[in-house]
DNA sequence: TATGAATGAGCCTTCATTCAT
DNA sequence: TATGAATGAAGGCTCATTCAT
């Protein structure tokens, strides 16, 4: 993310003493939009609180983003950006297949946990019946990486004997997510009638357990 | 006050509590109210909006809920009451074990599925941290009653040999949950990244069977 | 002005336990209203927080009063009564000029401070340029009584020869009411000036001796 | 923000510390402001009516002053700056006891004549229990200076024997406030009331005498 | 005489957005 | 690229008043 930024320094910039301040200023305005749009949705965040917490002013942007959807936009790209880099670094073709089916469990409920704002943006999106998702880029890629992988594991995984047959890529996949954004997703509803704190480390270890044992329940072959 | 209502009390009124054209307008406000919340959540739902599909005004909007939010808490209510019920009319006390669970999975589904407005309002709340809940009568008393129930199943499933031992009631309900909420909540966002469309009879069909194949191994006592 | 009610009780009301409701209904809003009209004024104050003080409803409000316009023409009449009735009950006649003076001056800074409301409705009216007050009932008569009693003061002190000659028995009240009306009427703005709290007993009655002091001087014959 | 204001600064500007257009807007804001509390109080004032009459719109009012309430607030500070400037720029000291004394009395009833909305804005204040009159700067520092220079016109006034001794300065002051308010304030009751109009310039100068002799006769040593 | 329900107009306030510089 | 000032439209809410019974 912060590896390479996408405008090159210019001179001018360079003599005043500025470094790329342009693509700072908007990754200054994305990250505090990020916060505000994940904690209040589109309706409830506000551009004048995005823009006193912001280095800039709020003329910025608008001239860095044209509108408050927009900038809506490009936040959710980047969380959809996230969640993309984050499976693309995973690689577990060498491990069995259980061993990586319990990895990409626990990294996608890791993920999850560690990023209630992209899990938040998820939801706003839905609320919005996800039209602001078809206009961002390369969505619907991730279709066929995650399934492809789900899938690859899956070939093992009944190869090696230890999954049973006729298990749908696409469903396991759905009902992994199920499981990890749900705990996160709804956590204060669970919290205010269950009681439970799934930000205790306790209680998320054992939750991660369970998730775990039922995902490769699923996929135990019959006795 | 109570002594003579102007209206003559209908038998269906009486059976519903309800006595009065207060209470239909009442009634009236909370079922648009309920729509526009779940379709815009708090922030973007409007009081003229609501207003205008009413039979009534948006002044009387004011004179029975006194405030948006707490219309809005009206509403939630109102969604909870209605799953409650919903699961207090199940009765699987004589069937076996597997049965109960099979039929408890899929009535949940079914629950959400036909409810999408509920599990919206849920969303809703869980972006508002569920603030508005706590003061949501009778909302705590859900976890007694809906553990209970699954922890009687367990019981059962247990004694009867089908279920392996070890389940924890609540972690089962939330998986559960998970499985069904998921597929309604994140219904657009799964739309638009894998191309399901789960408002197709079969394609709900085959999410419910695999559901529920993953719930009955995940009780599934070792081979 | 509890003493005689207006209208007799009738015998449908006296069968019914009532004792002239209807006049006590009228008291009681107007009692209310008058509280209310002199801390908030004419557009400050509710006819629905009055409604909710009152023994009846808002409704009444209306079937007595017409308007709220009319029932602040109905407190502001009610206040200026009550003056004139306190000024008629005065008979200083057989006393000498100085006394007789003297206290009239310390009744009417007592019935200032003893009816906050009465000035508060004063002020009240002279924001409202005293629009309202034209269409009191006998206000102008007050003009001539009070200025007629004056007056006999004042000639009884110049036969006494204790009072100066030229004095004029309007400019005369008028001093006494602008002493006596401040100290009530901007003690508030007063206390946050100055730190002087006019409802301290010890600081009336200093107050008290330097303004009967003014206005004995004021009278005071050339050395 | 202070390079290069748009317009030029004009000399006007300059001496009142003012240099642009925000200023400007904000004083032509607070000007109307002025009027209509002054006219009608704080809760029968419109930010409409205030609008319409700006060379700005409704919303500036709240860019500028965040609300009714500070918009009030700001205009009675005002209010009391322009007295409080007034009296600054009276400088008797030269002058023999006697003559300071009316000519402090004629200055202060000018005040109050000539600035009607000053009494009103105190007026309104008294009615609002001077609740807002607490936030407002300086208020209190006008105890110090106001009741200084009374007690320096009585020293004076006692140093050359034509004040009696045992004076009390903020009693005093008070007096002389009551007698110069009061004519003002009340003017509009006492108009209907005794028909006396105090907008009448002989009305007034014969007030103006009589408040002068009444003062003077209240210092005046014993015969 | 009395009451709860209803209402239209209008009020204070806020929002996303744009302009002038 | 950057800023403070400005804005139209609309949003939530309240008020005095009236209707149906």
């Amino acid at each position: 993310m912060a590896e390479r930024p996408s405008k090159q320094i210019t001179e001018a910039d360079a003599q005043k003493g500025r470094s790329n301040d342009a693509d700072a200023t908007r990754a200054d305005i994305l990250r505090v939009a990020a916060t505000e749009f994940a904690a209040k949705g589109l309706a409830g965040a506000r551009i004048d609180e995005i823009a006193e917490q912001t280095r800039s002013s709020k003329r910025m942007i608008y001239y860095y983003f044209g509108s408050k959807e927009e900038l809506y936009r490009a936040v959710l790209e980047q969380s959809y950006a996230g969640i993309r880099e984050a499976e693309a670094d995973r690689h577990f073709e060498d491990l069995p297949a259980l061993v990586a089916l319990q990895a990409h469990v626990e990294h996608t409920l890791d993920y999850h946990i560690l990023h209630p704002e992209f899990v938040r943006m998820v939801m706003n999106e839905n609320i919005h019946r996800a039209e602001h998702l078809g206009s961002v880029d390369g969505i619907r890629d991730r279709n066929s990486r995650v399934v492809a992988s789900m899938q690859a594991i899956i070939d093992k995984g009944v190869a090696e004997g230890v999954f049973r047959t006729g298990l749908d890529a696409l469903e396991l996949h759905l009902q992994i997510s199920s499981l990890c954004f749900y705990v996160v997703s709804n956590r204060h509803t669970i919290k205010v009638i269950f009681g439970v704190d799934m930000s205790v480390a306790e209680t998320i270890a054992r939750r991660r357990a369970a998730i775990v044992a039922t995902v490769l329940a699923a996929v135990r072959p019959p006795a």
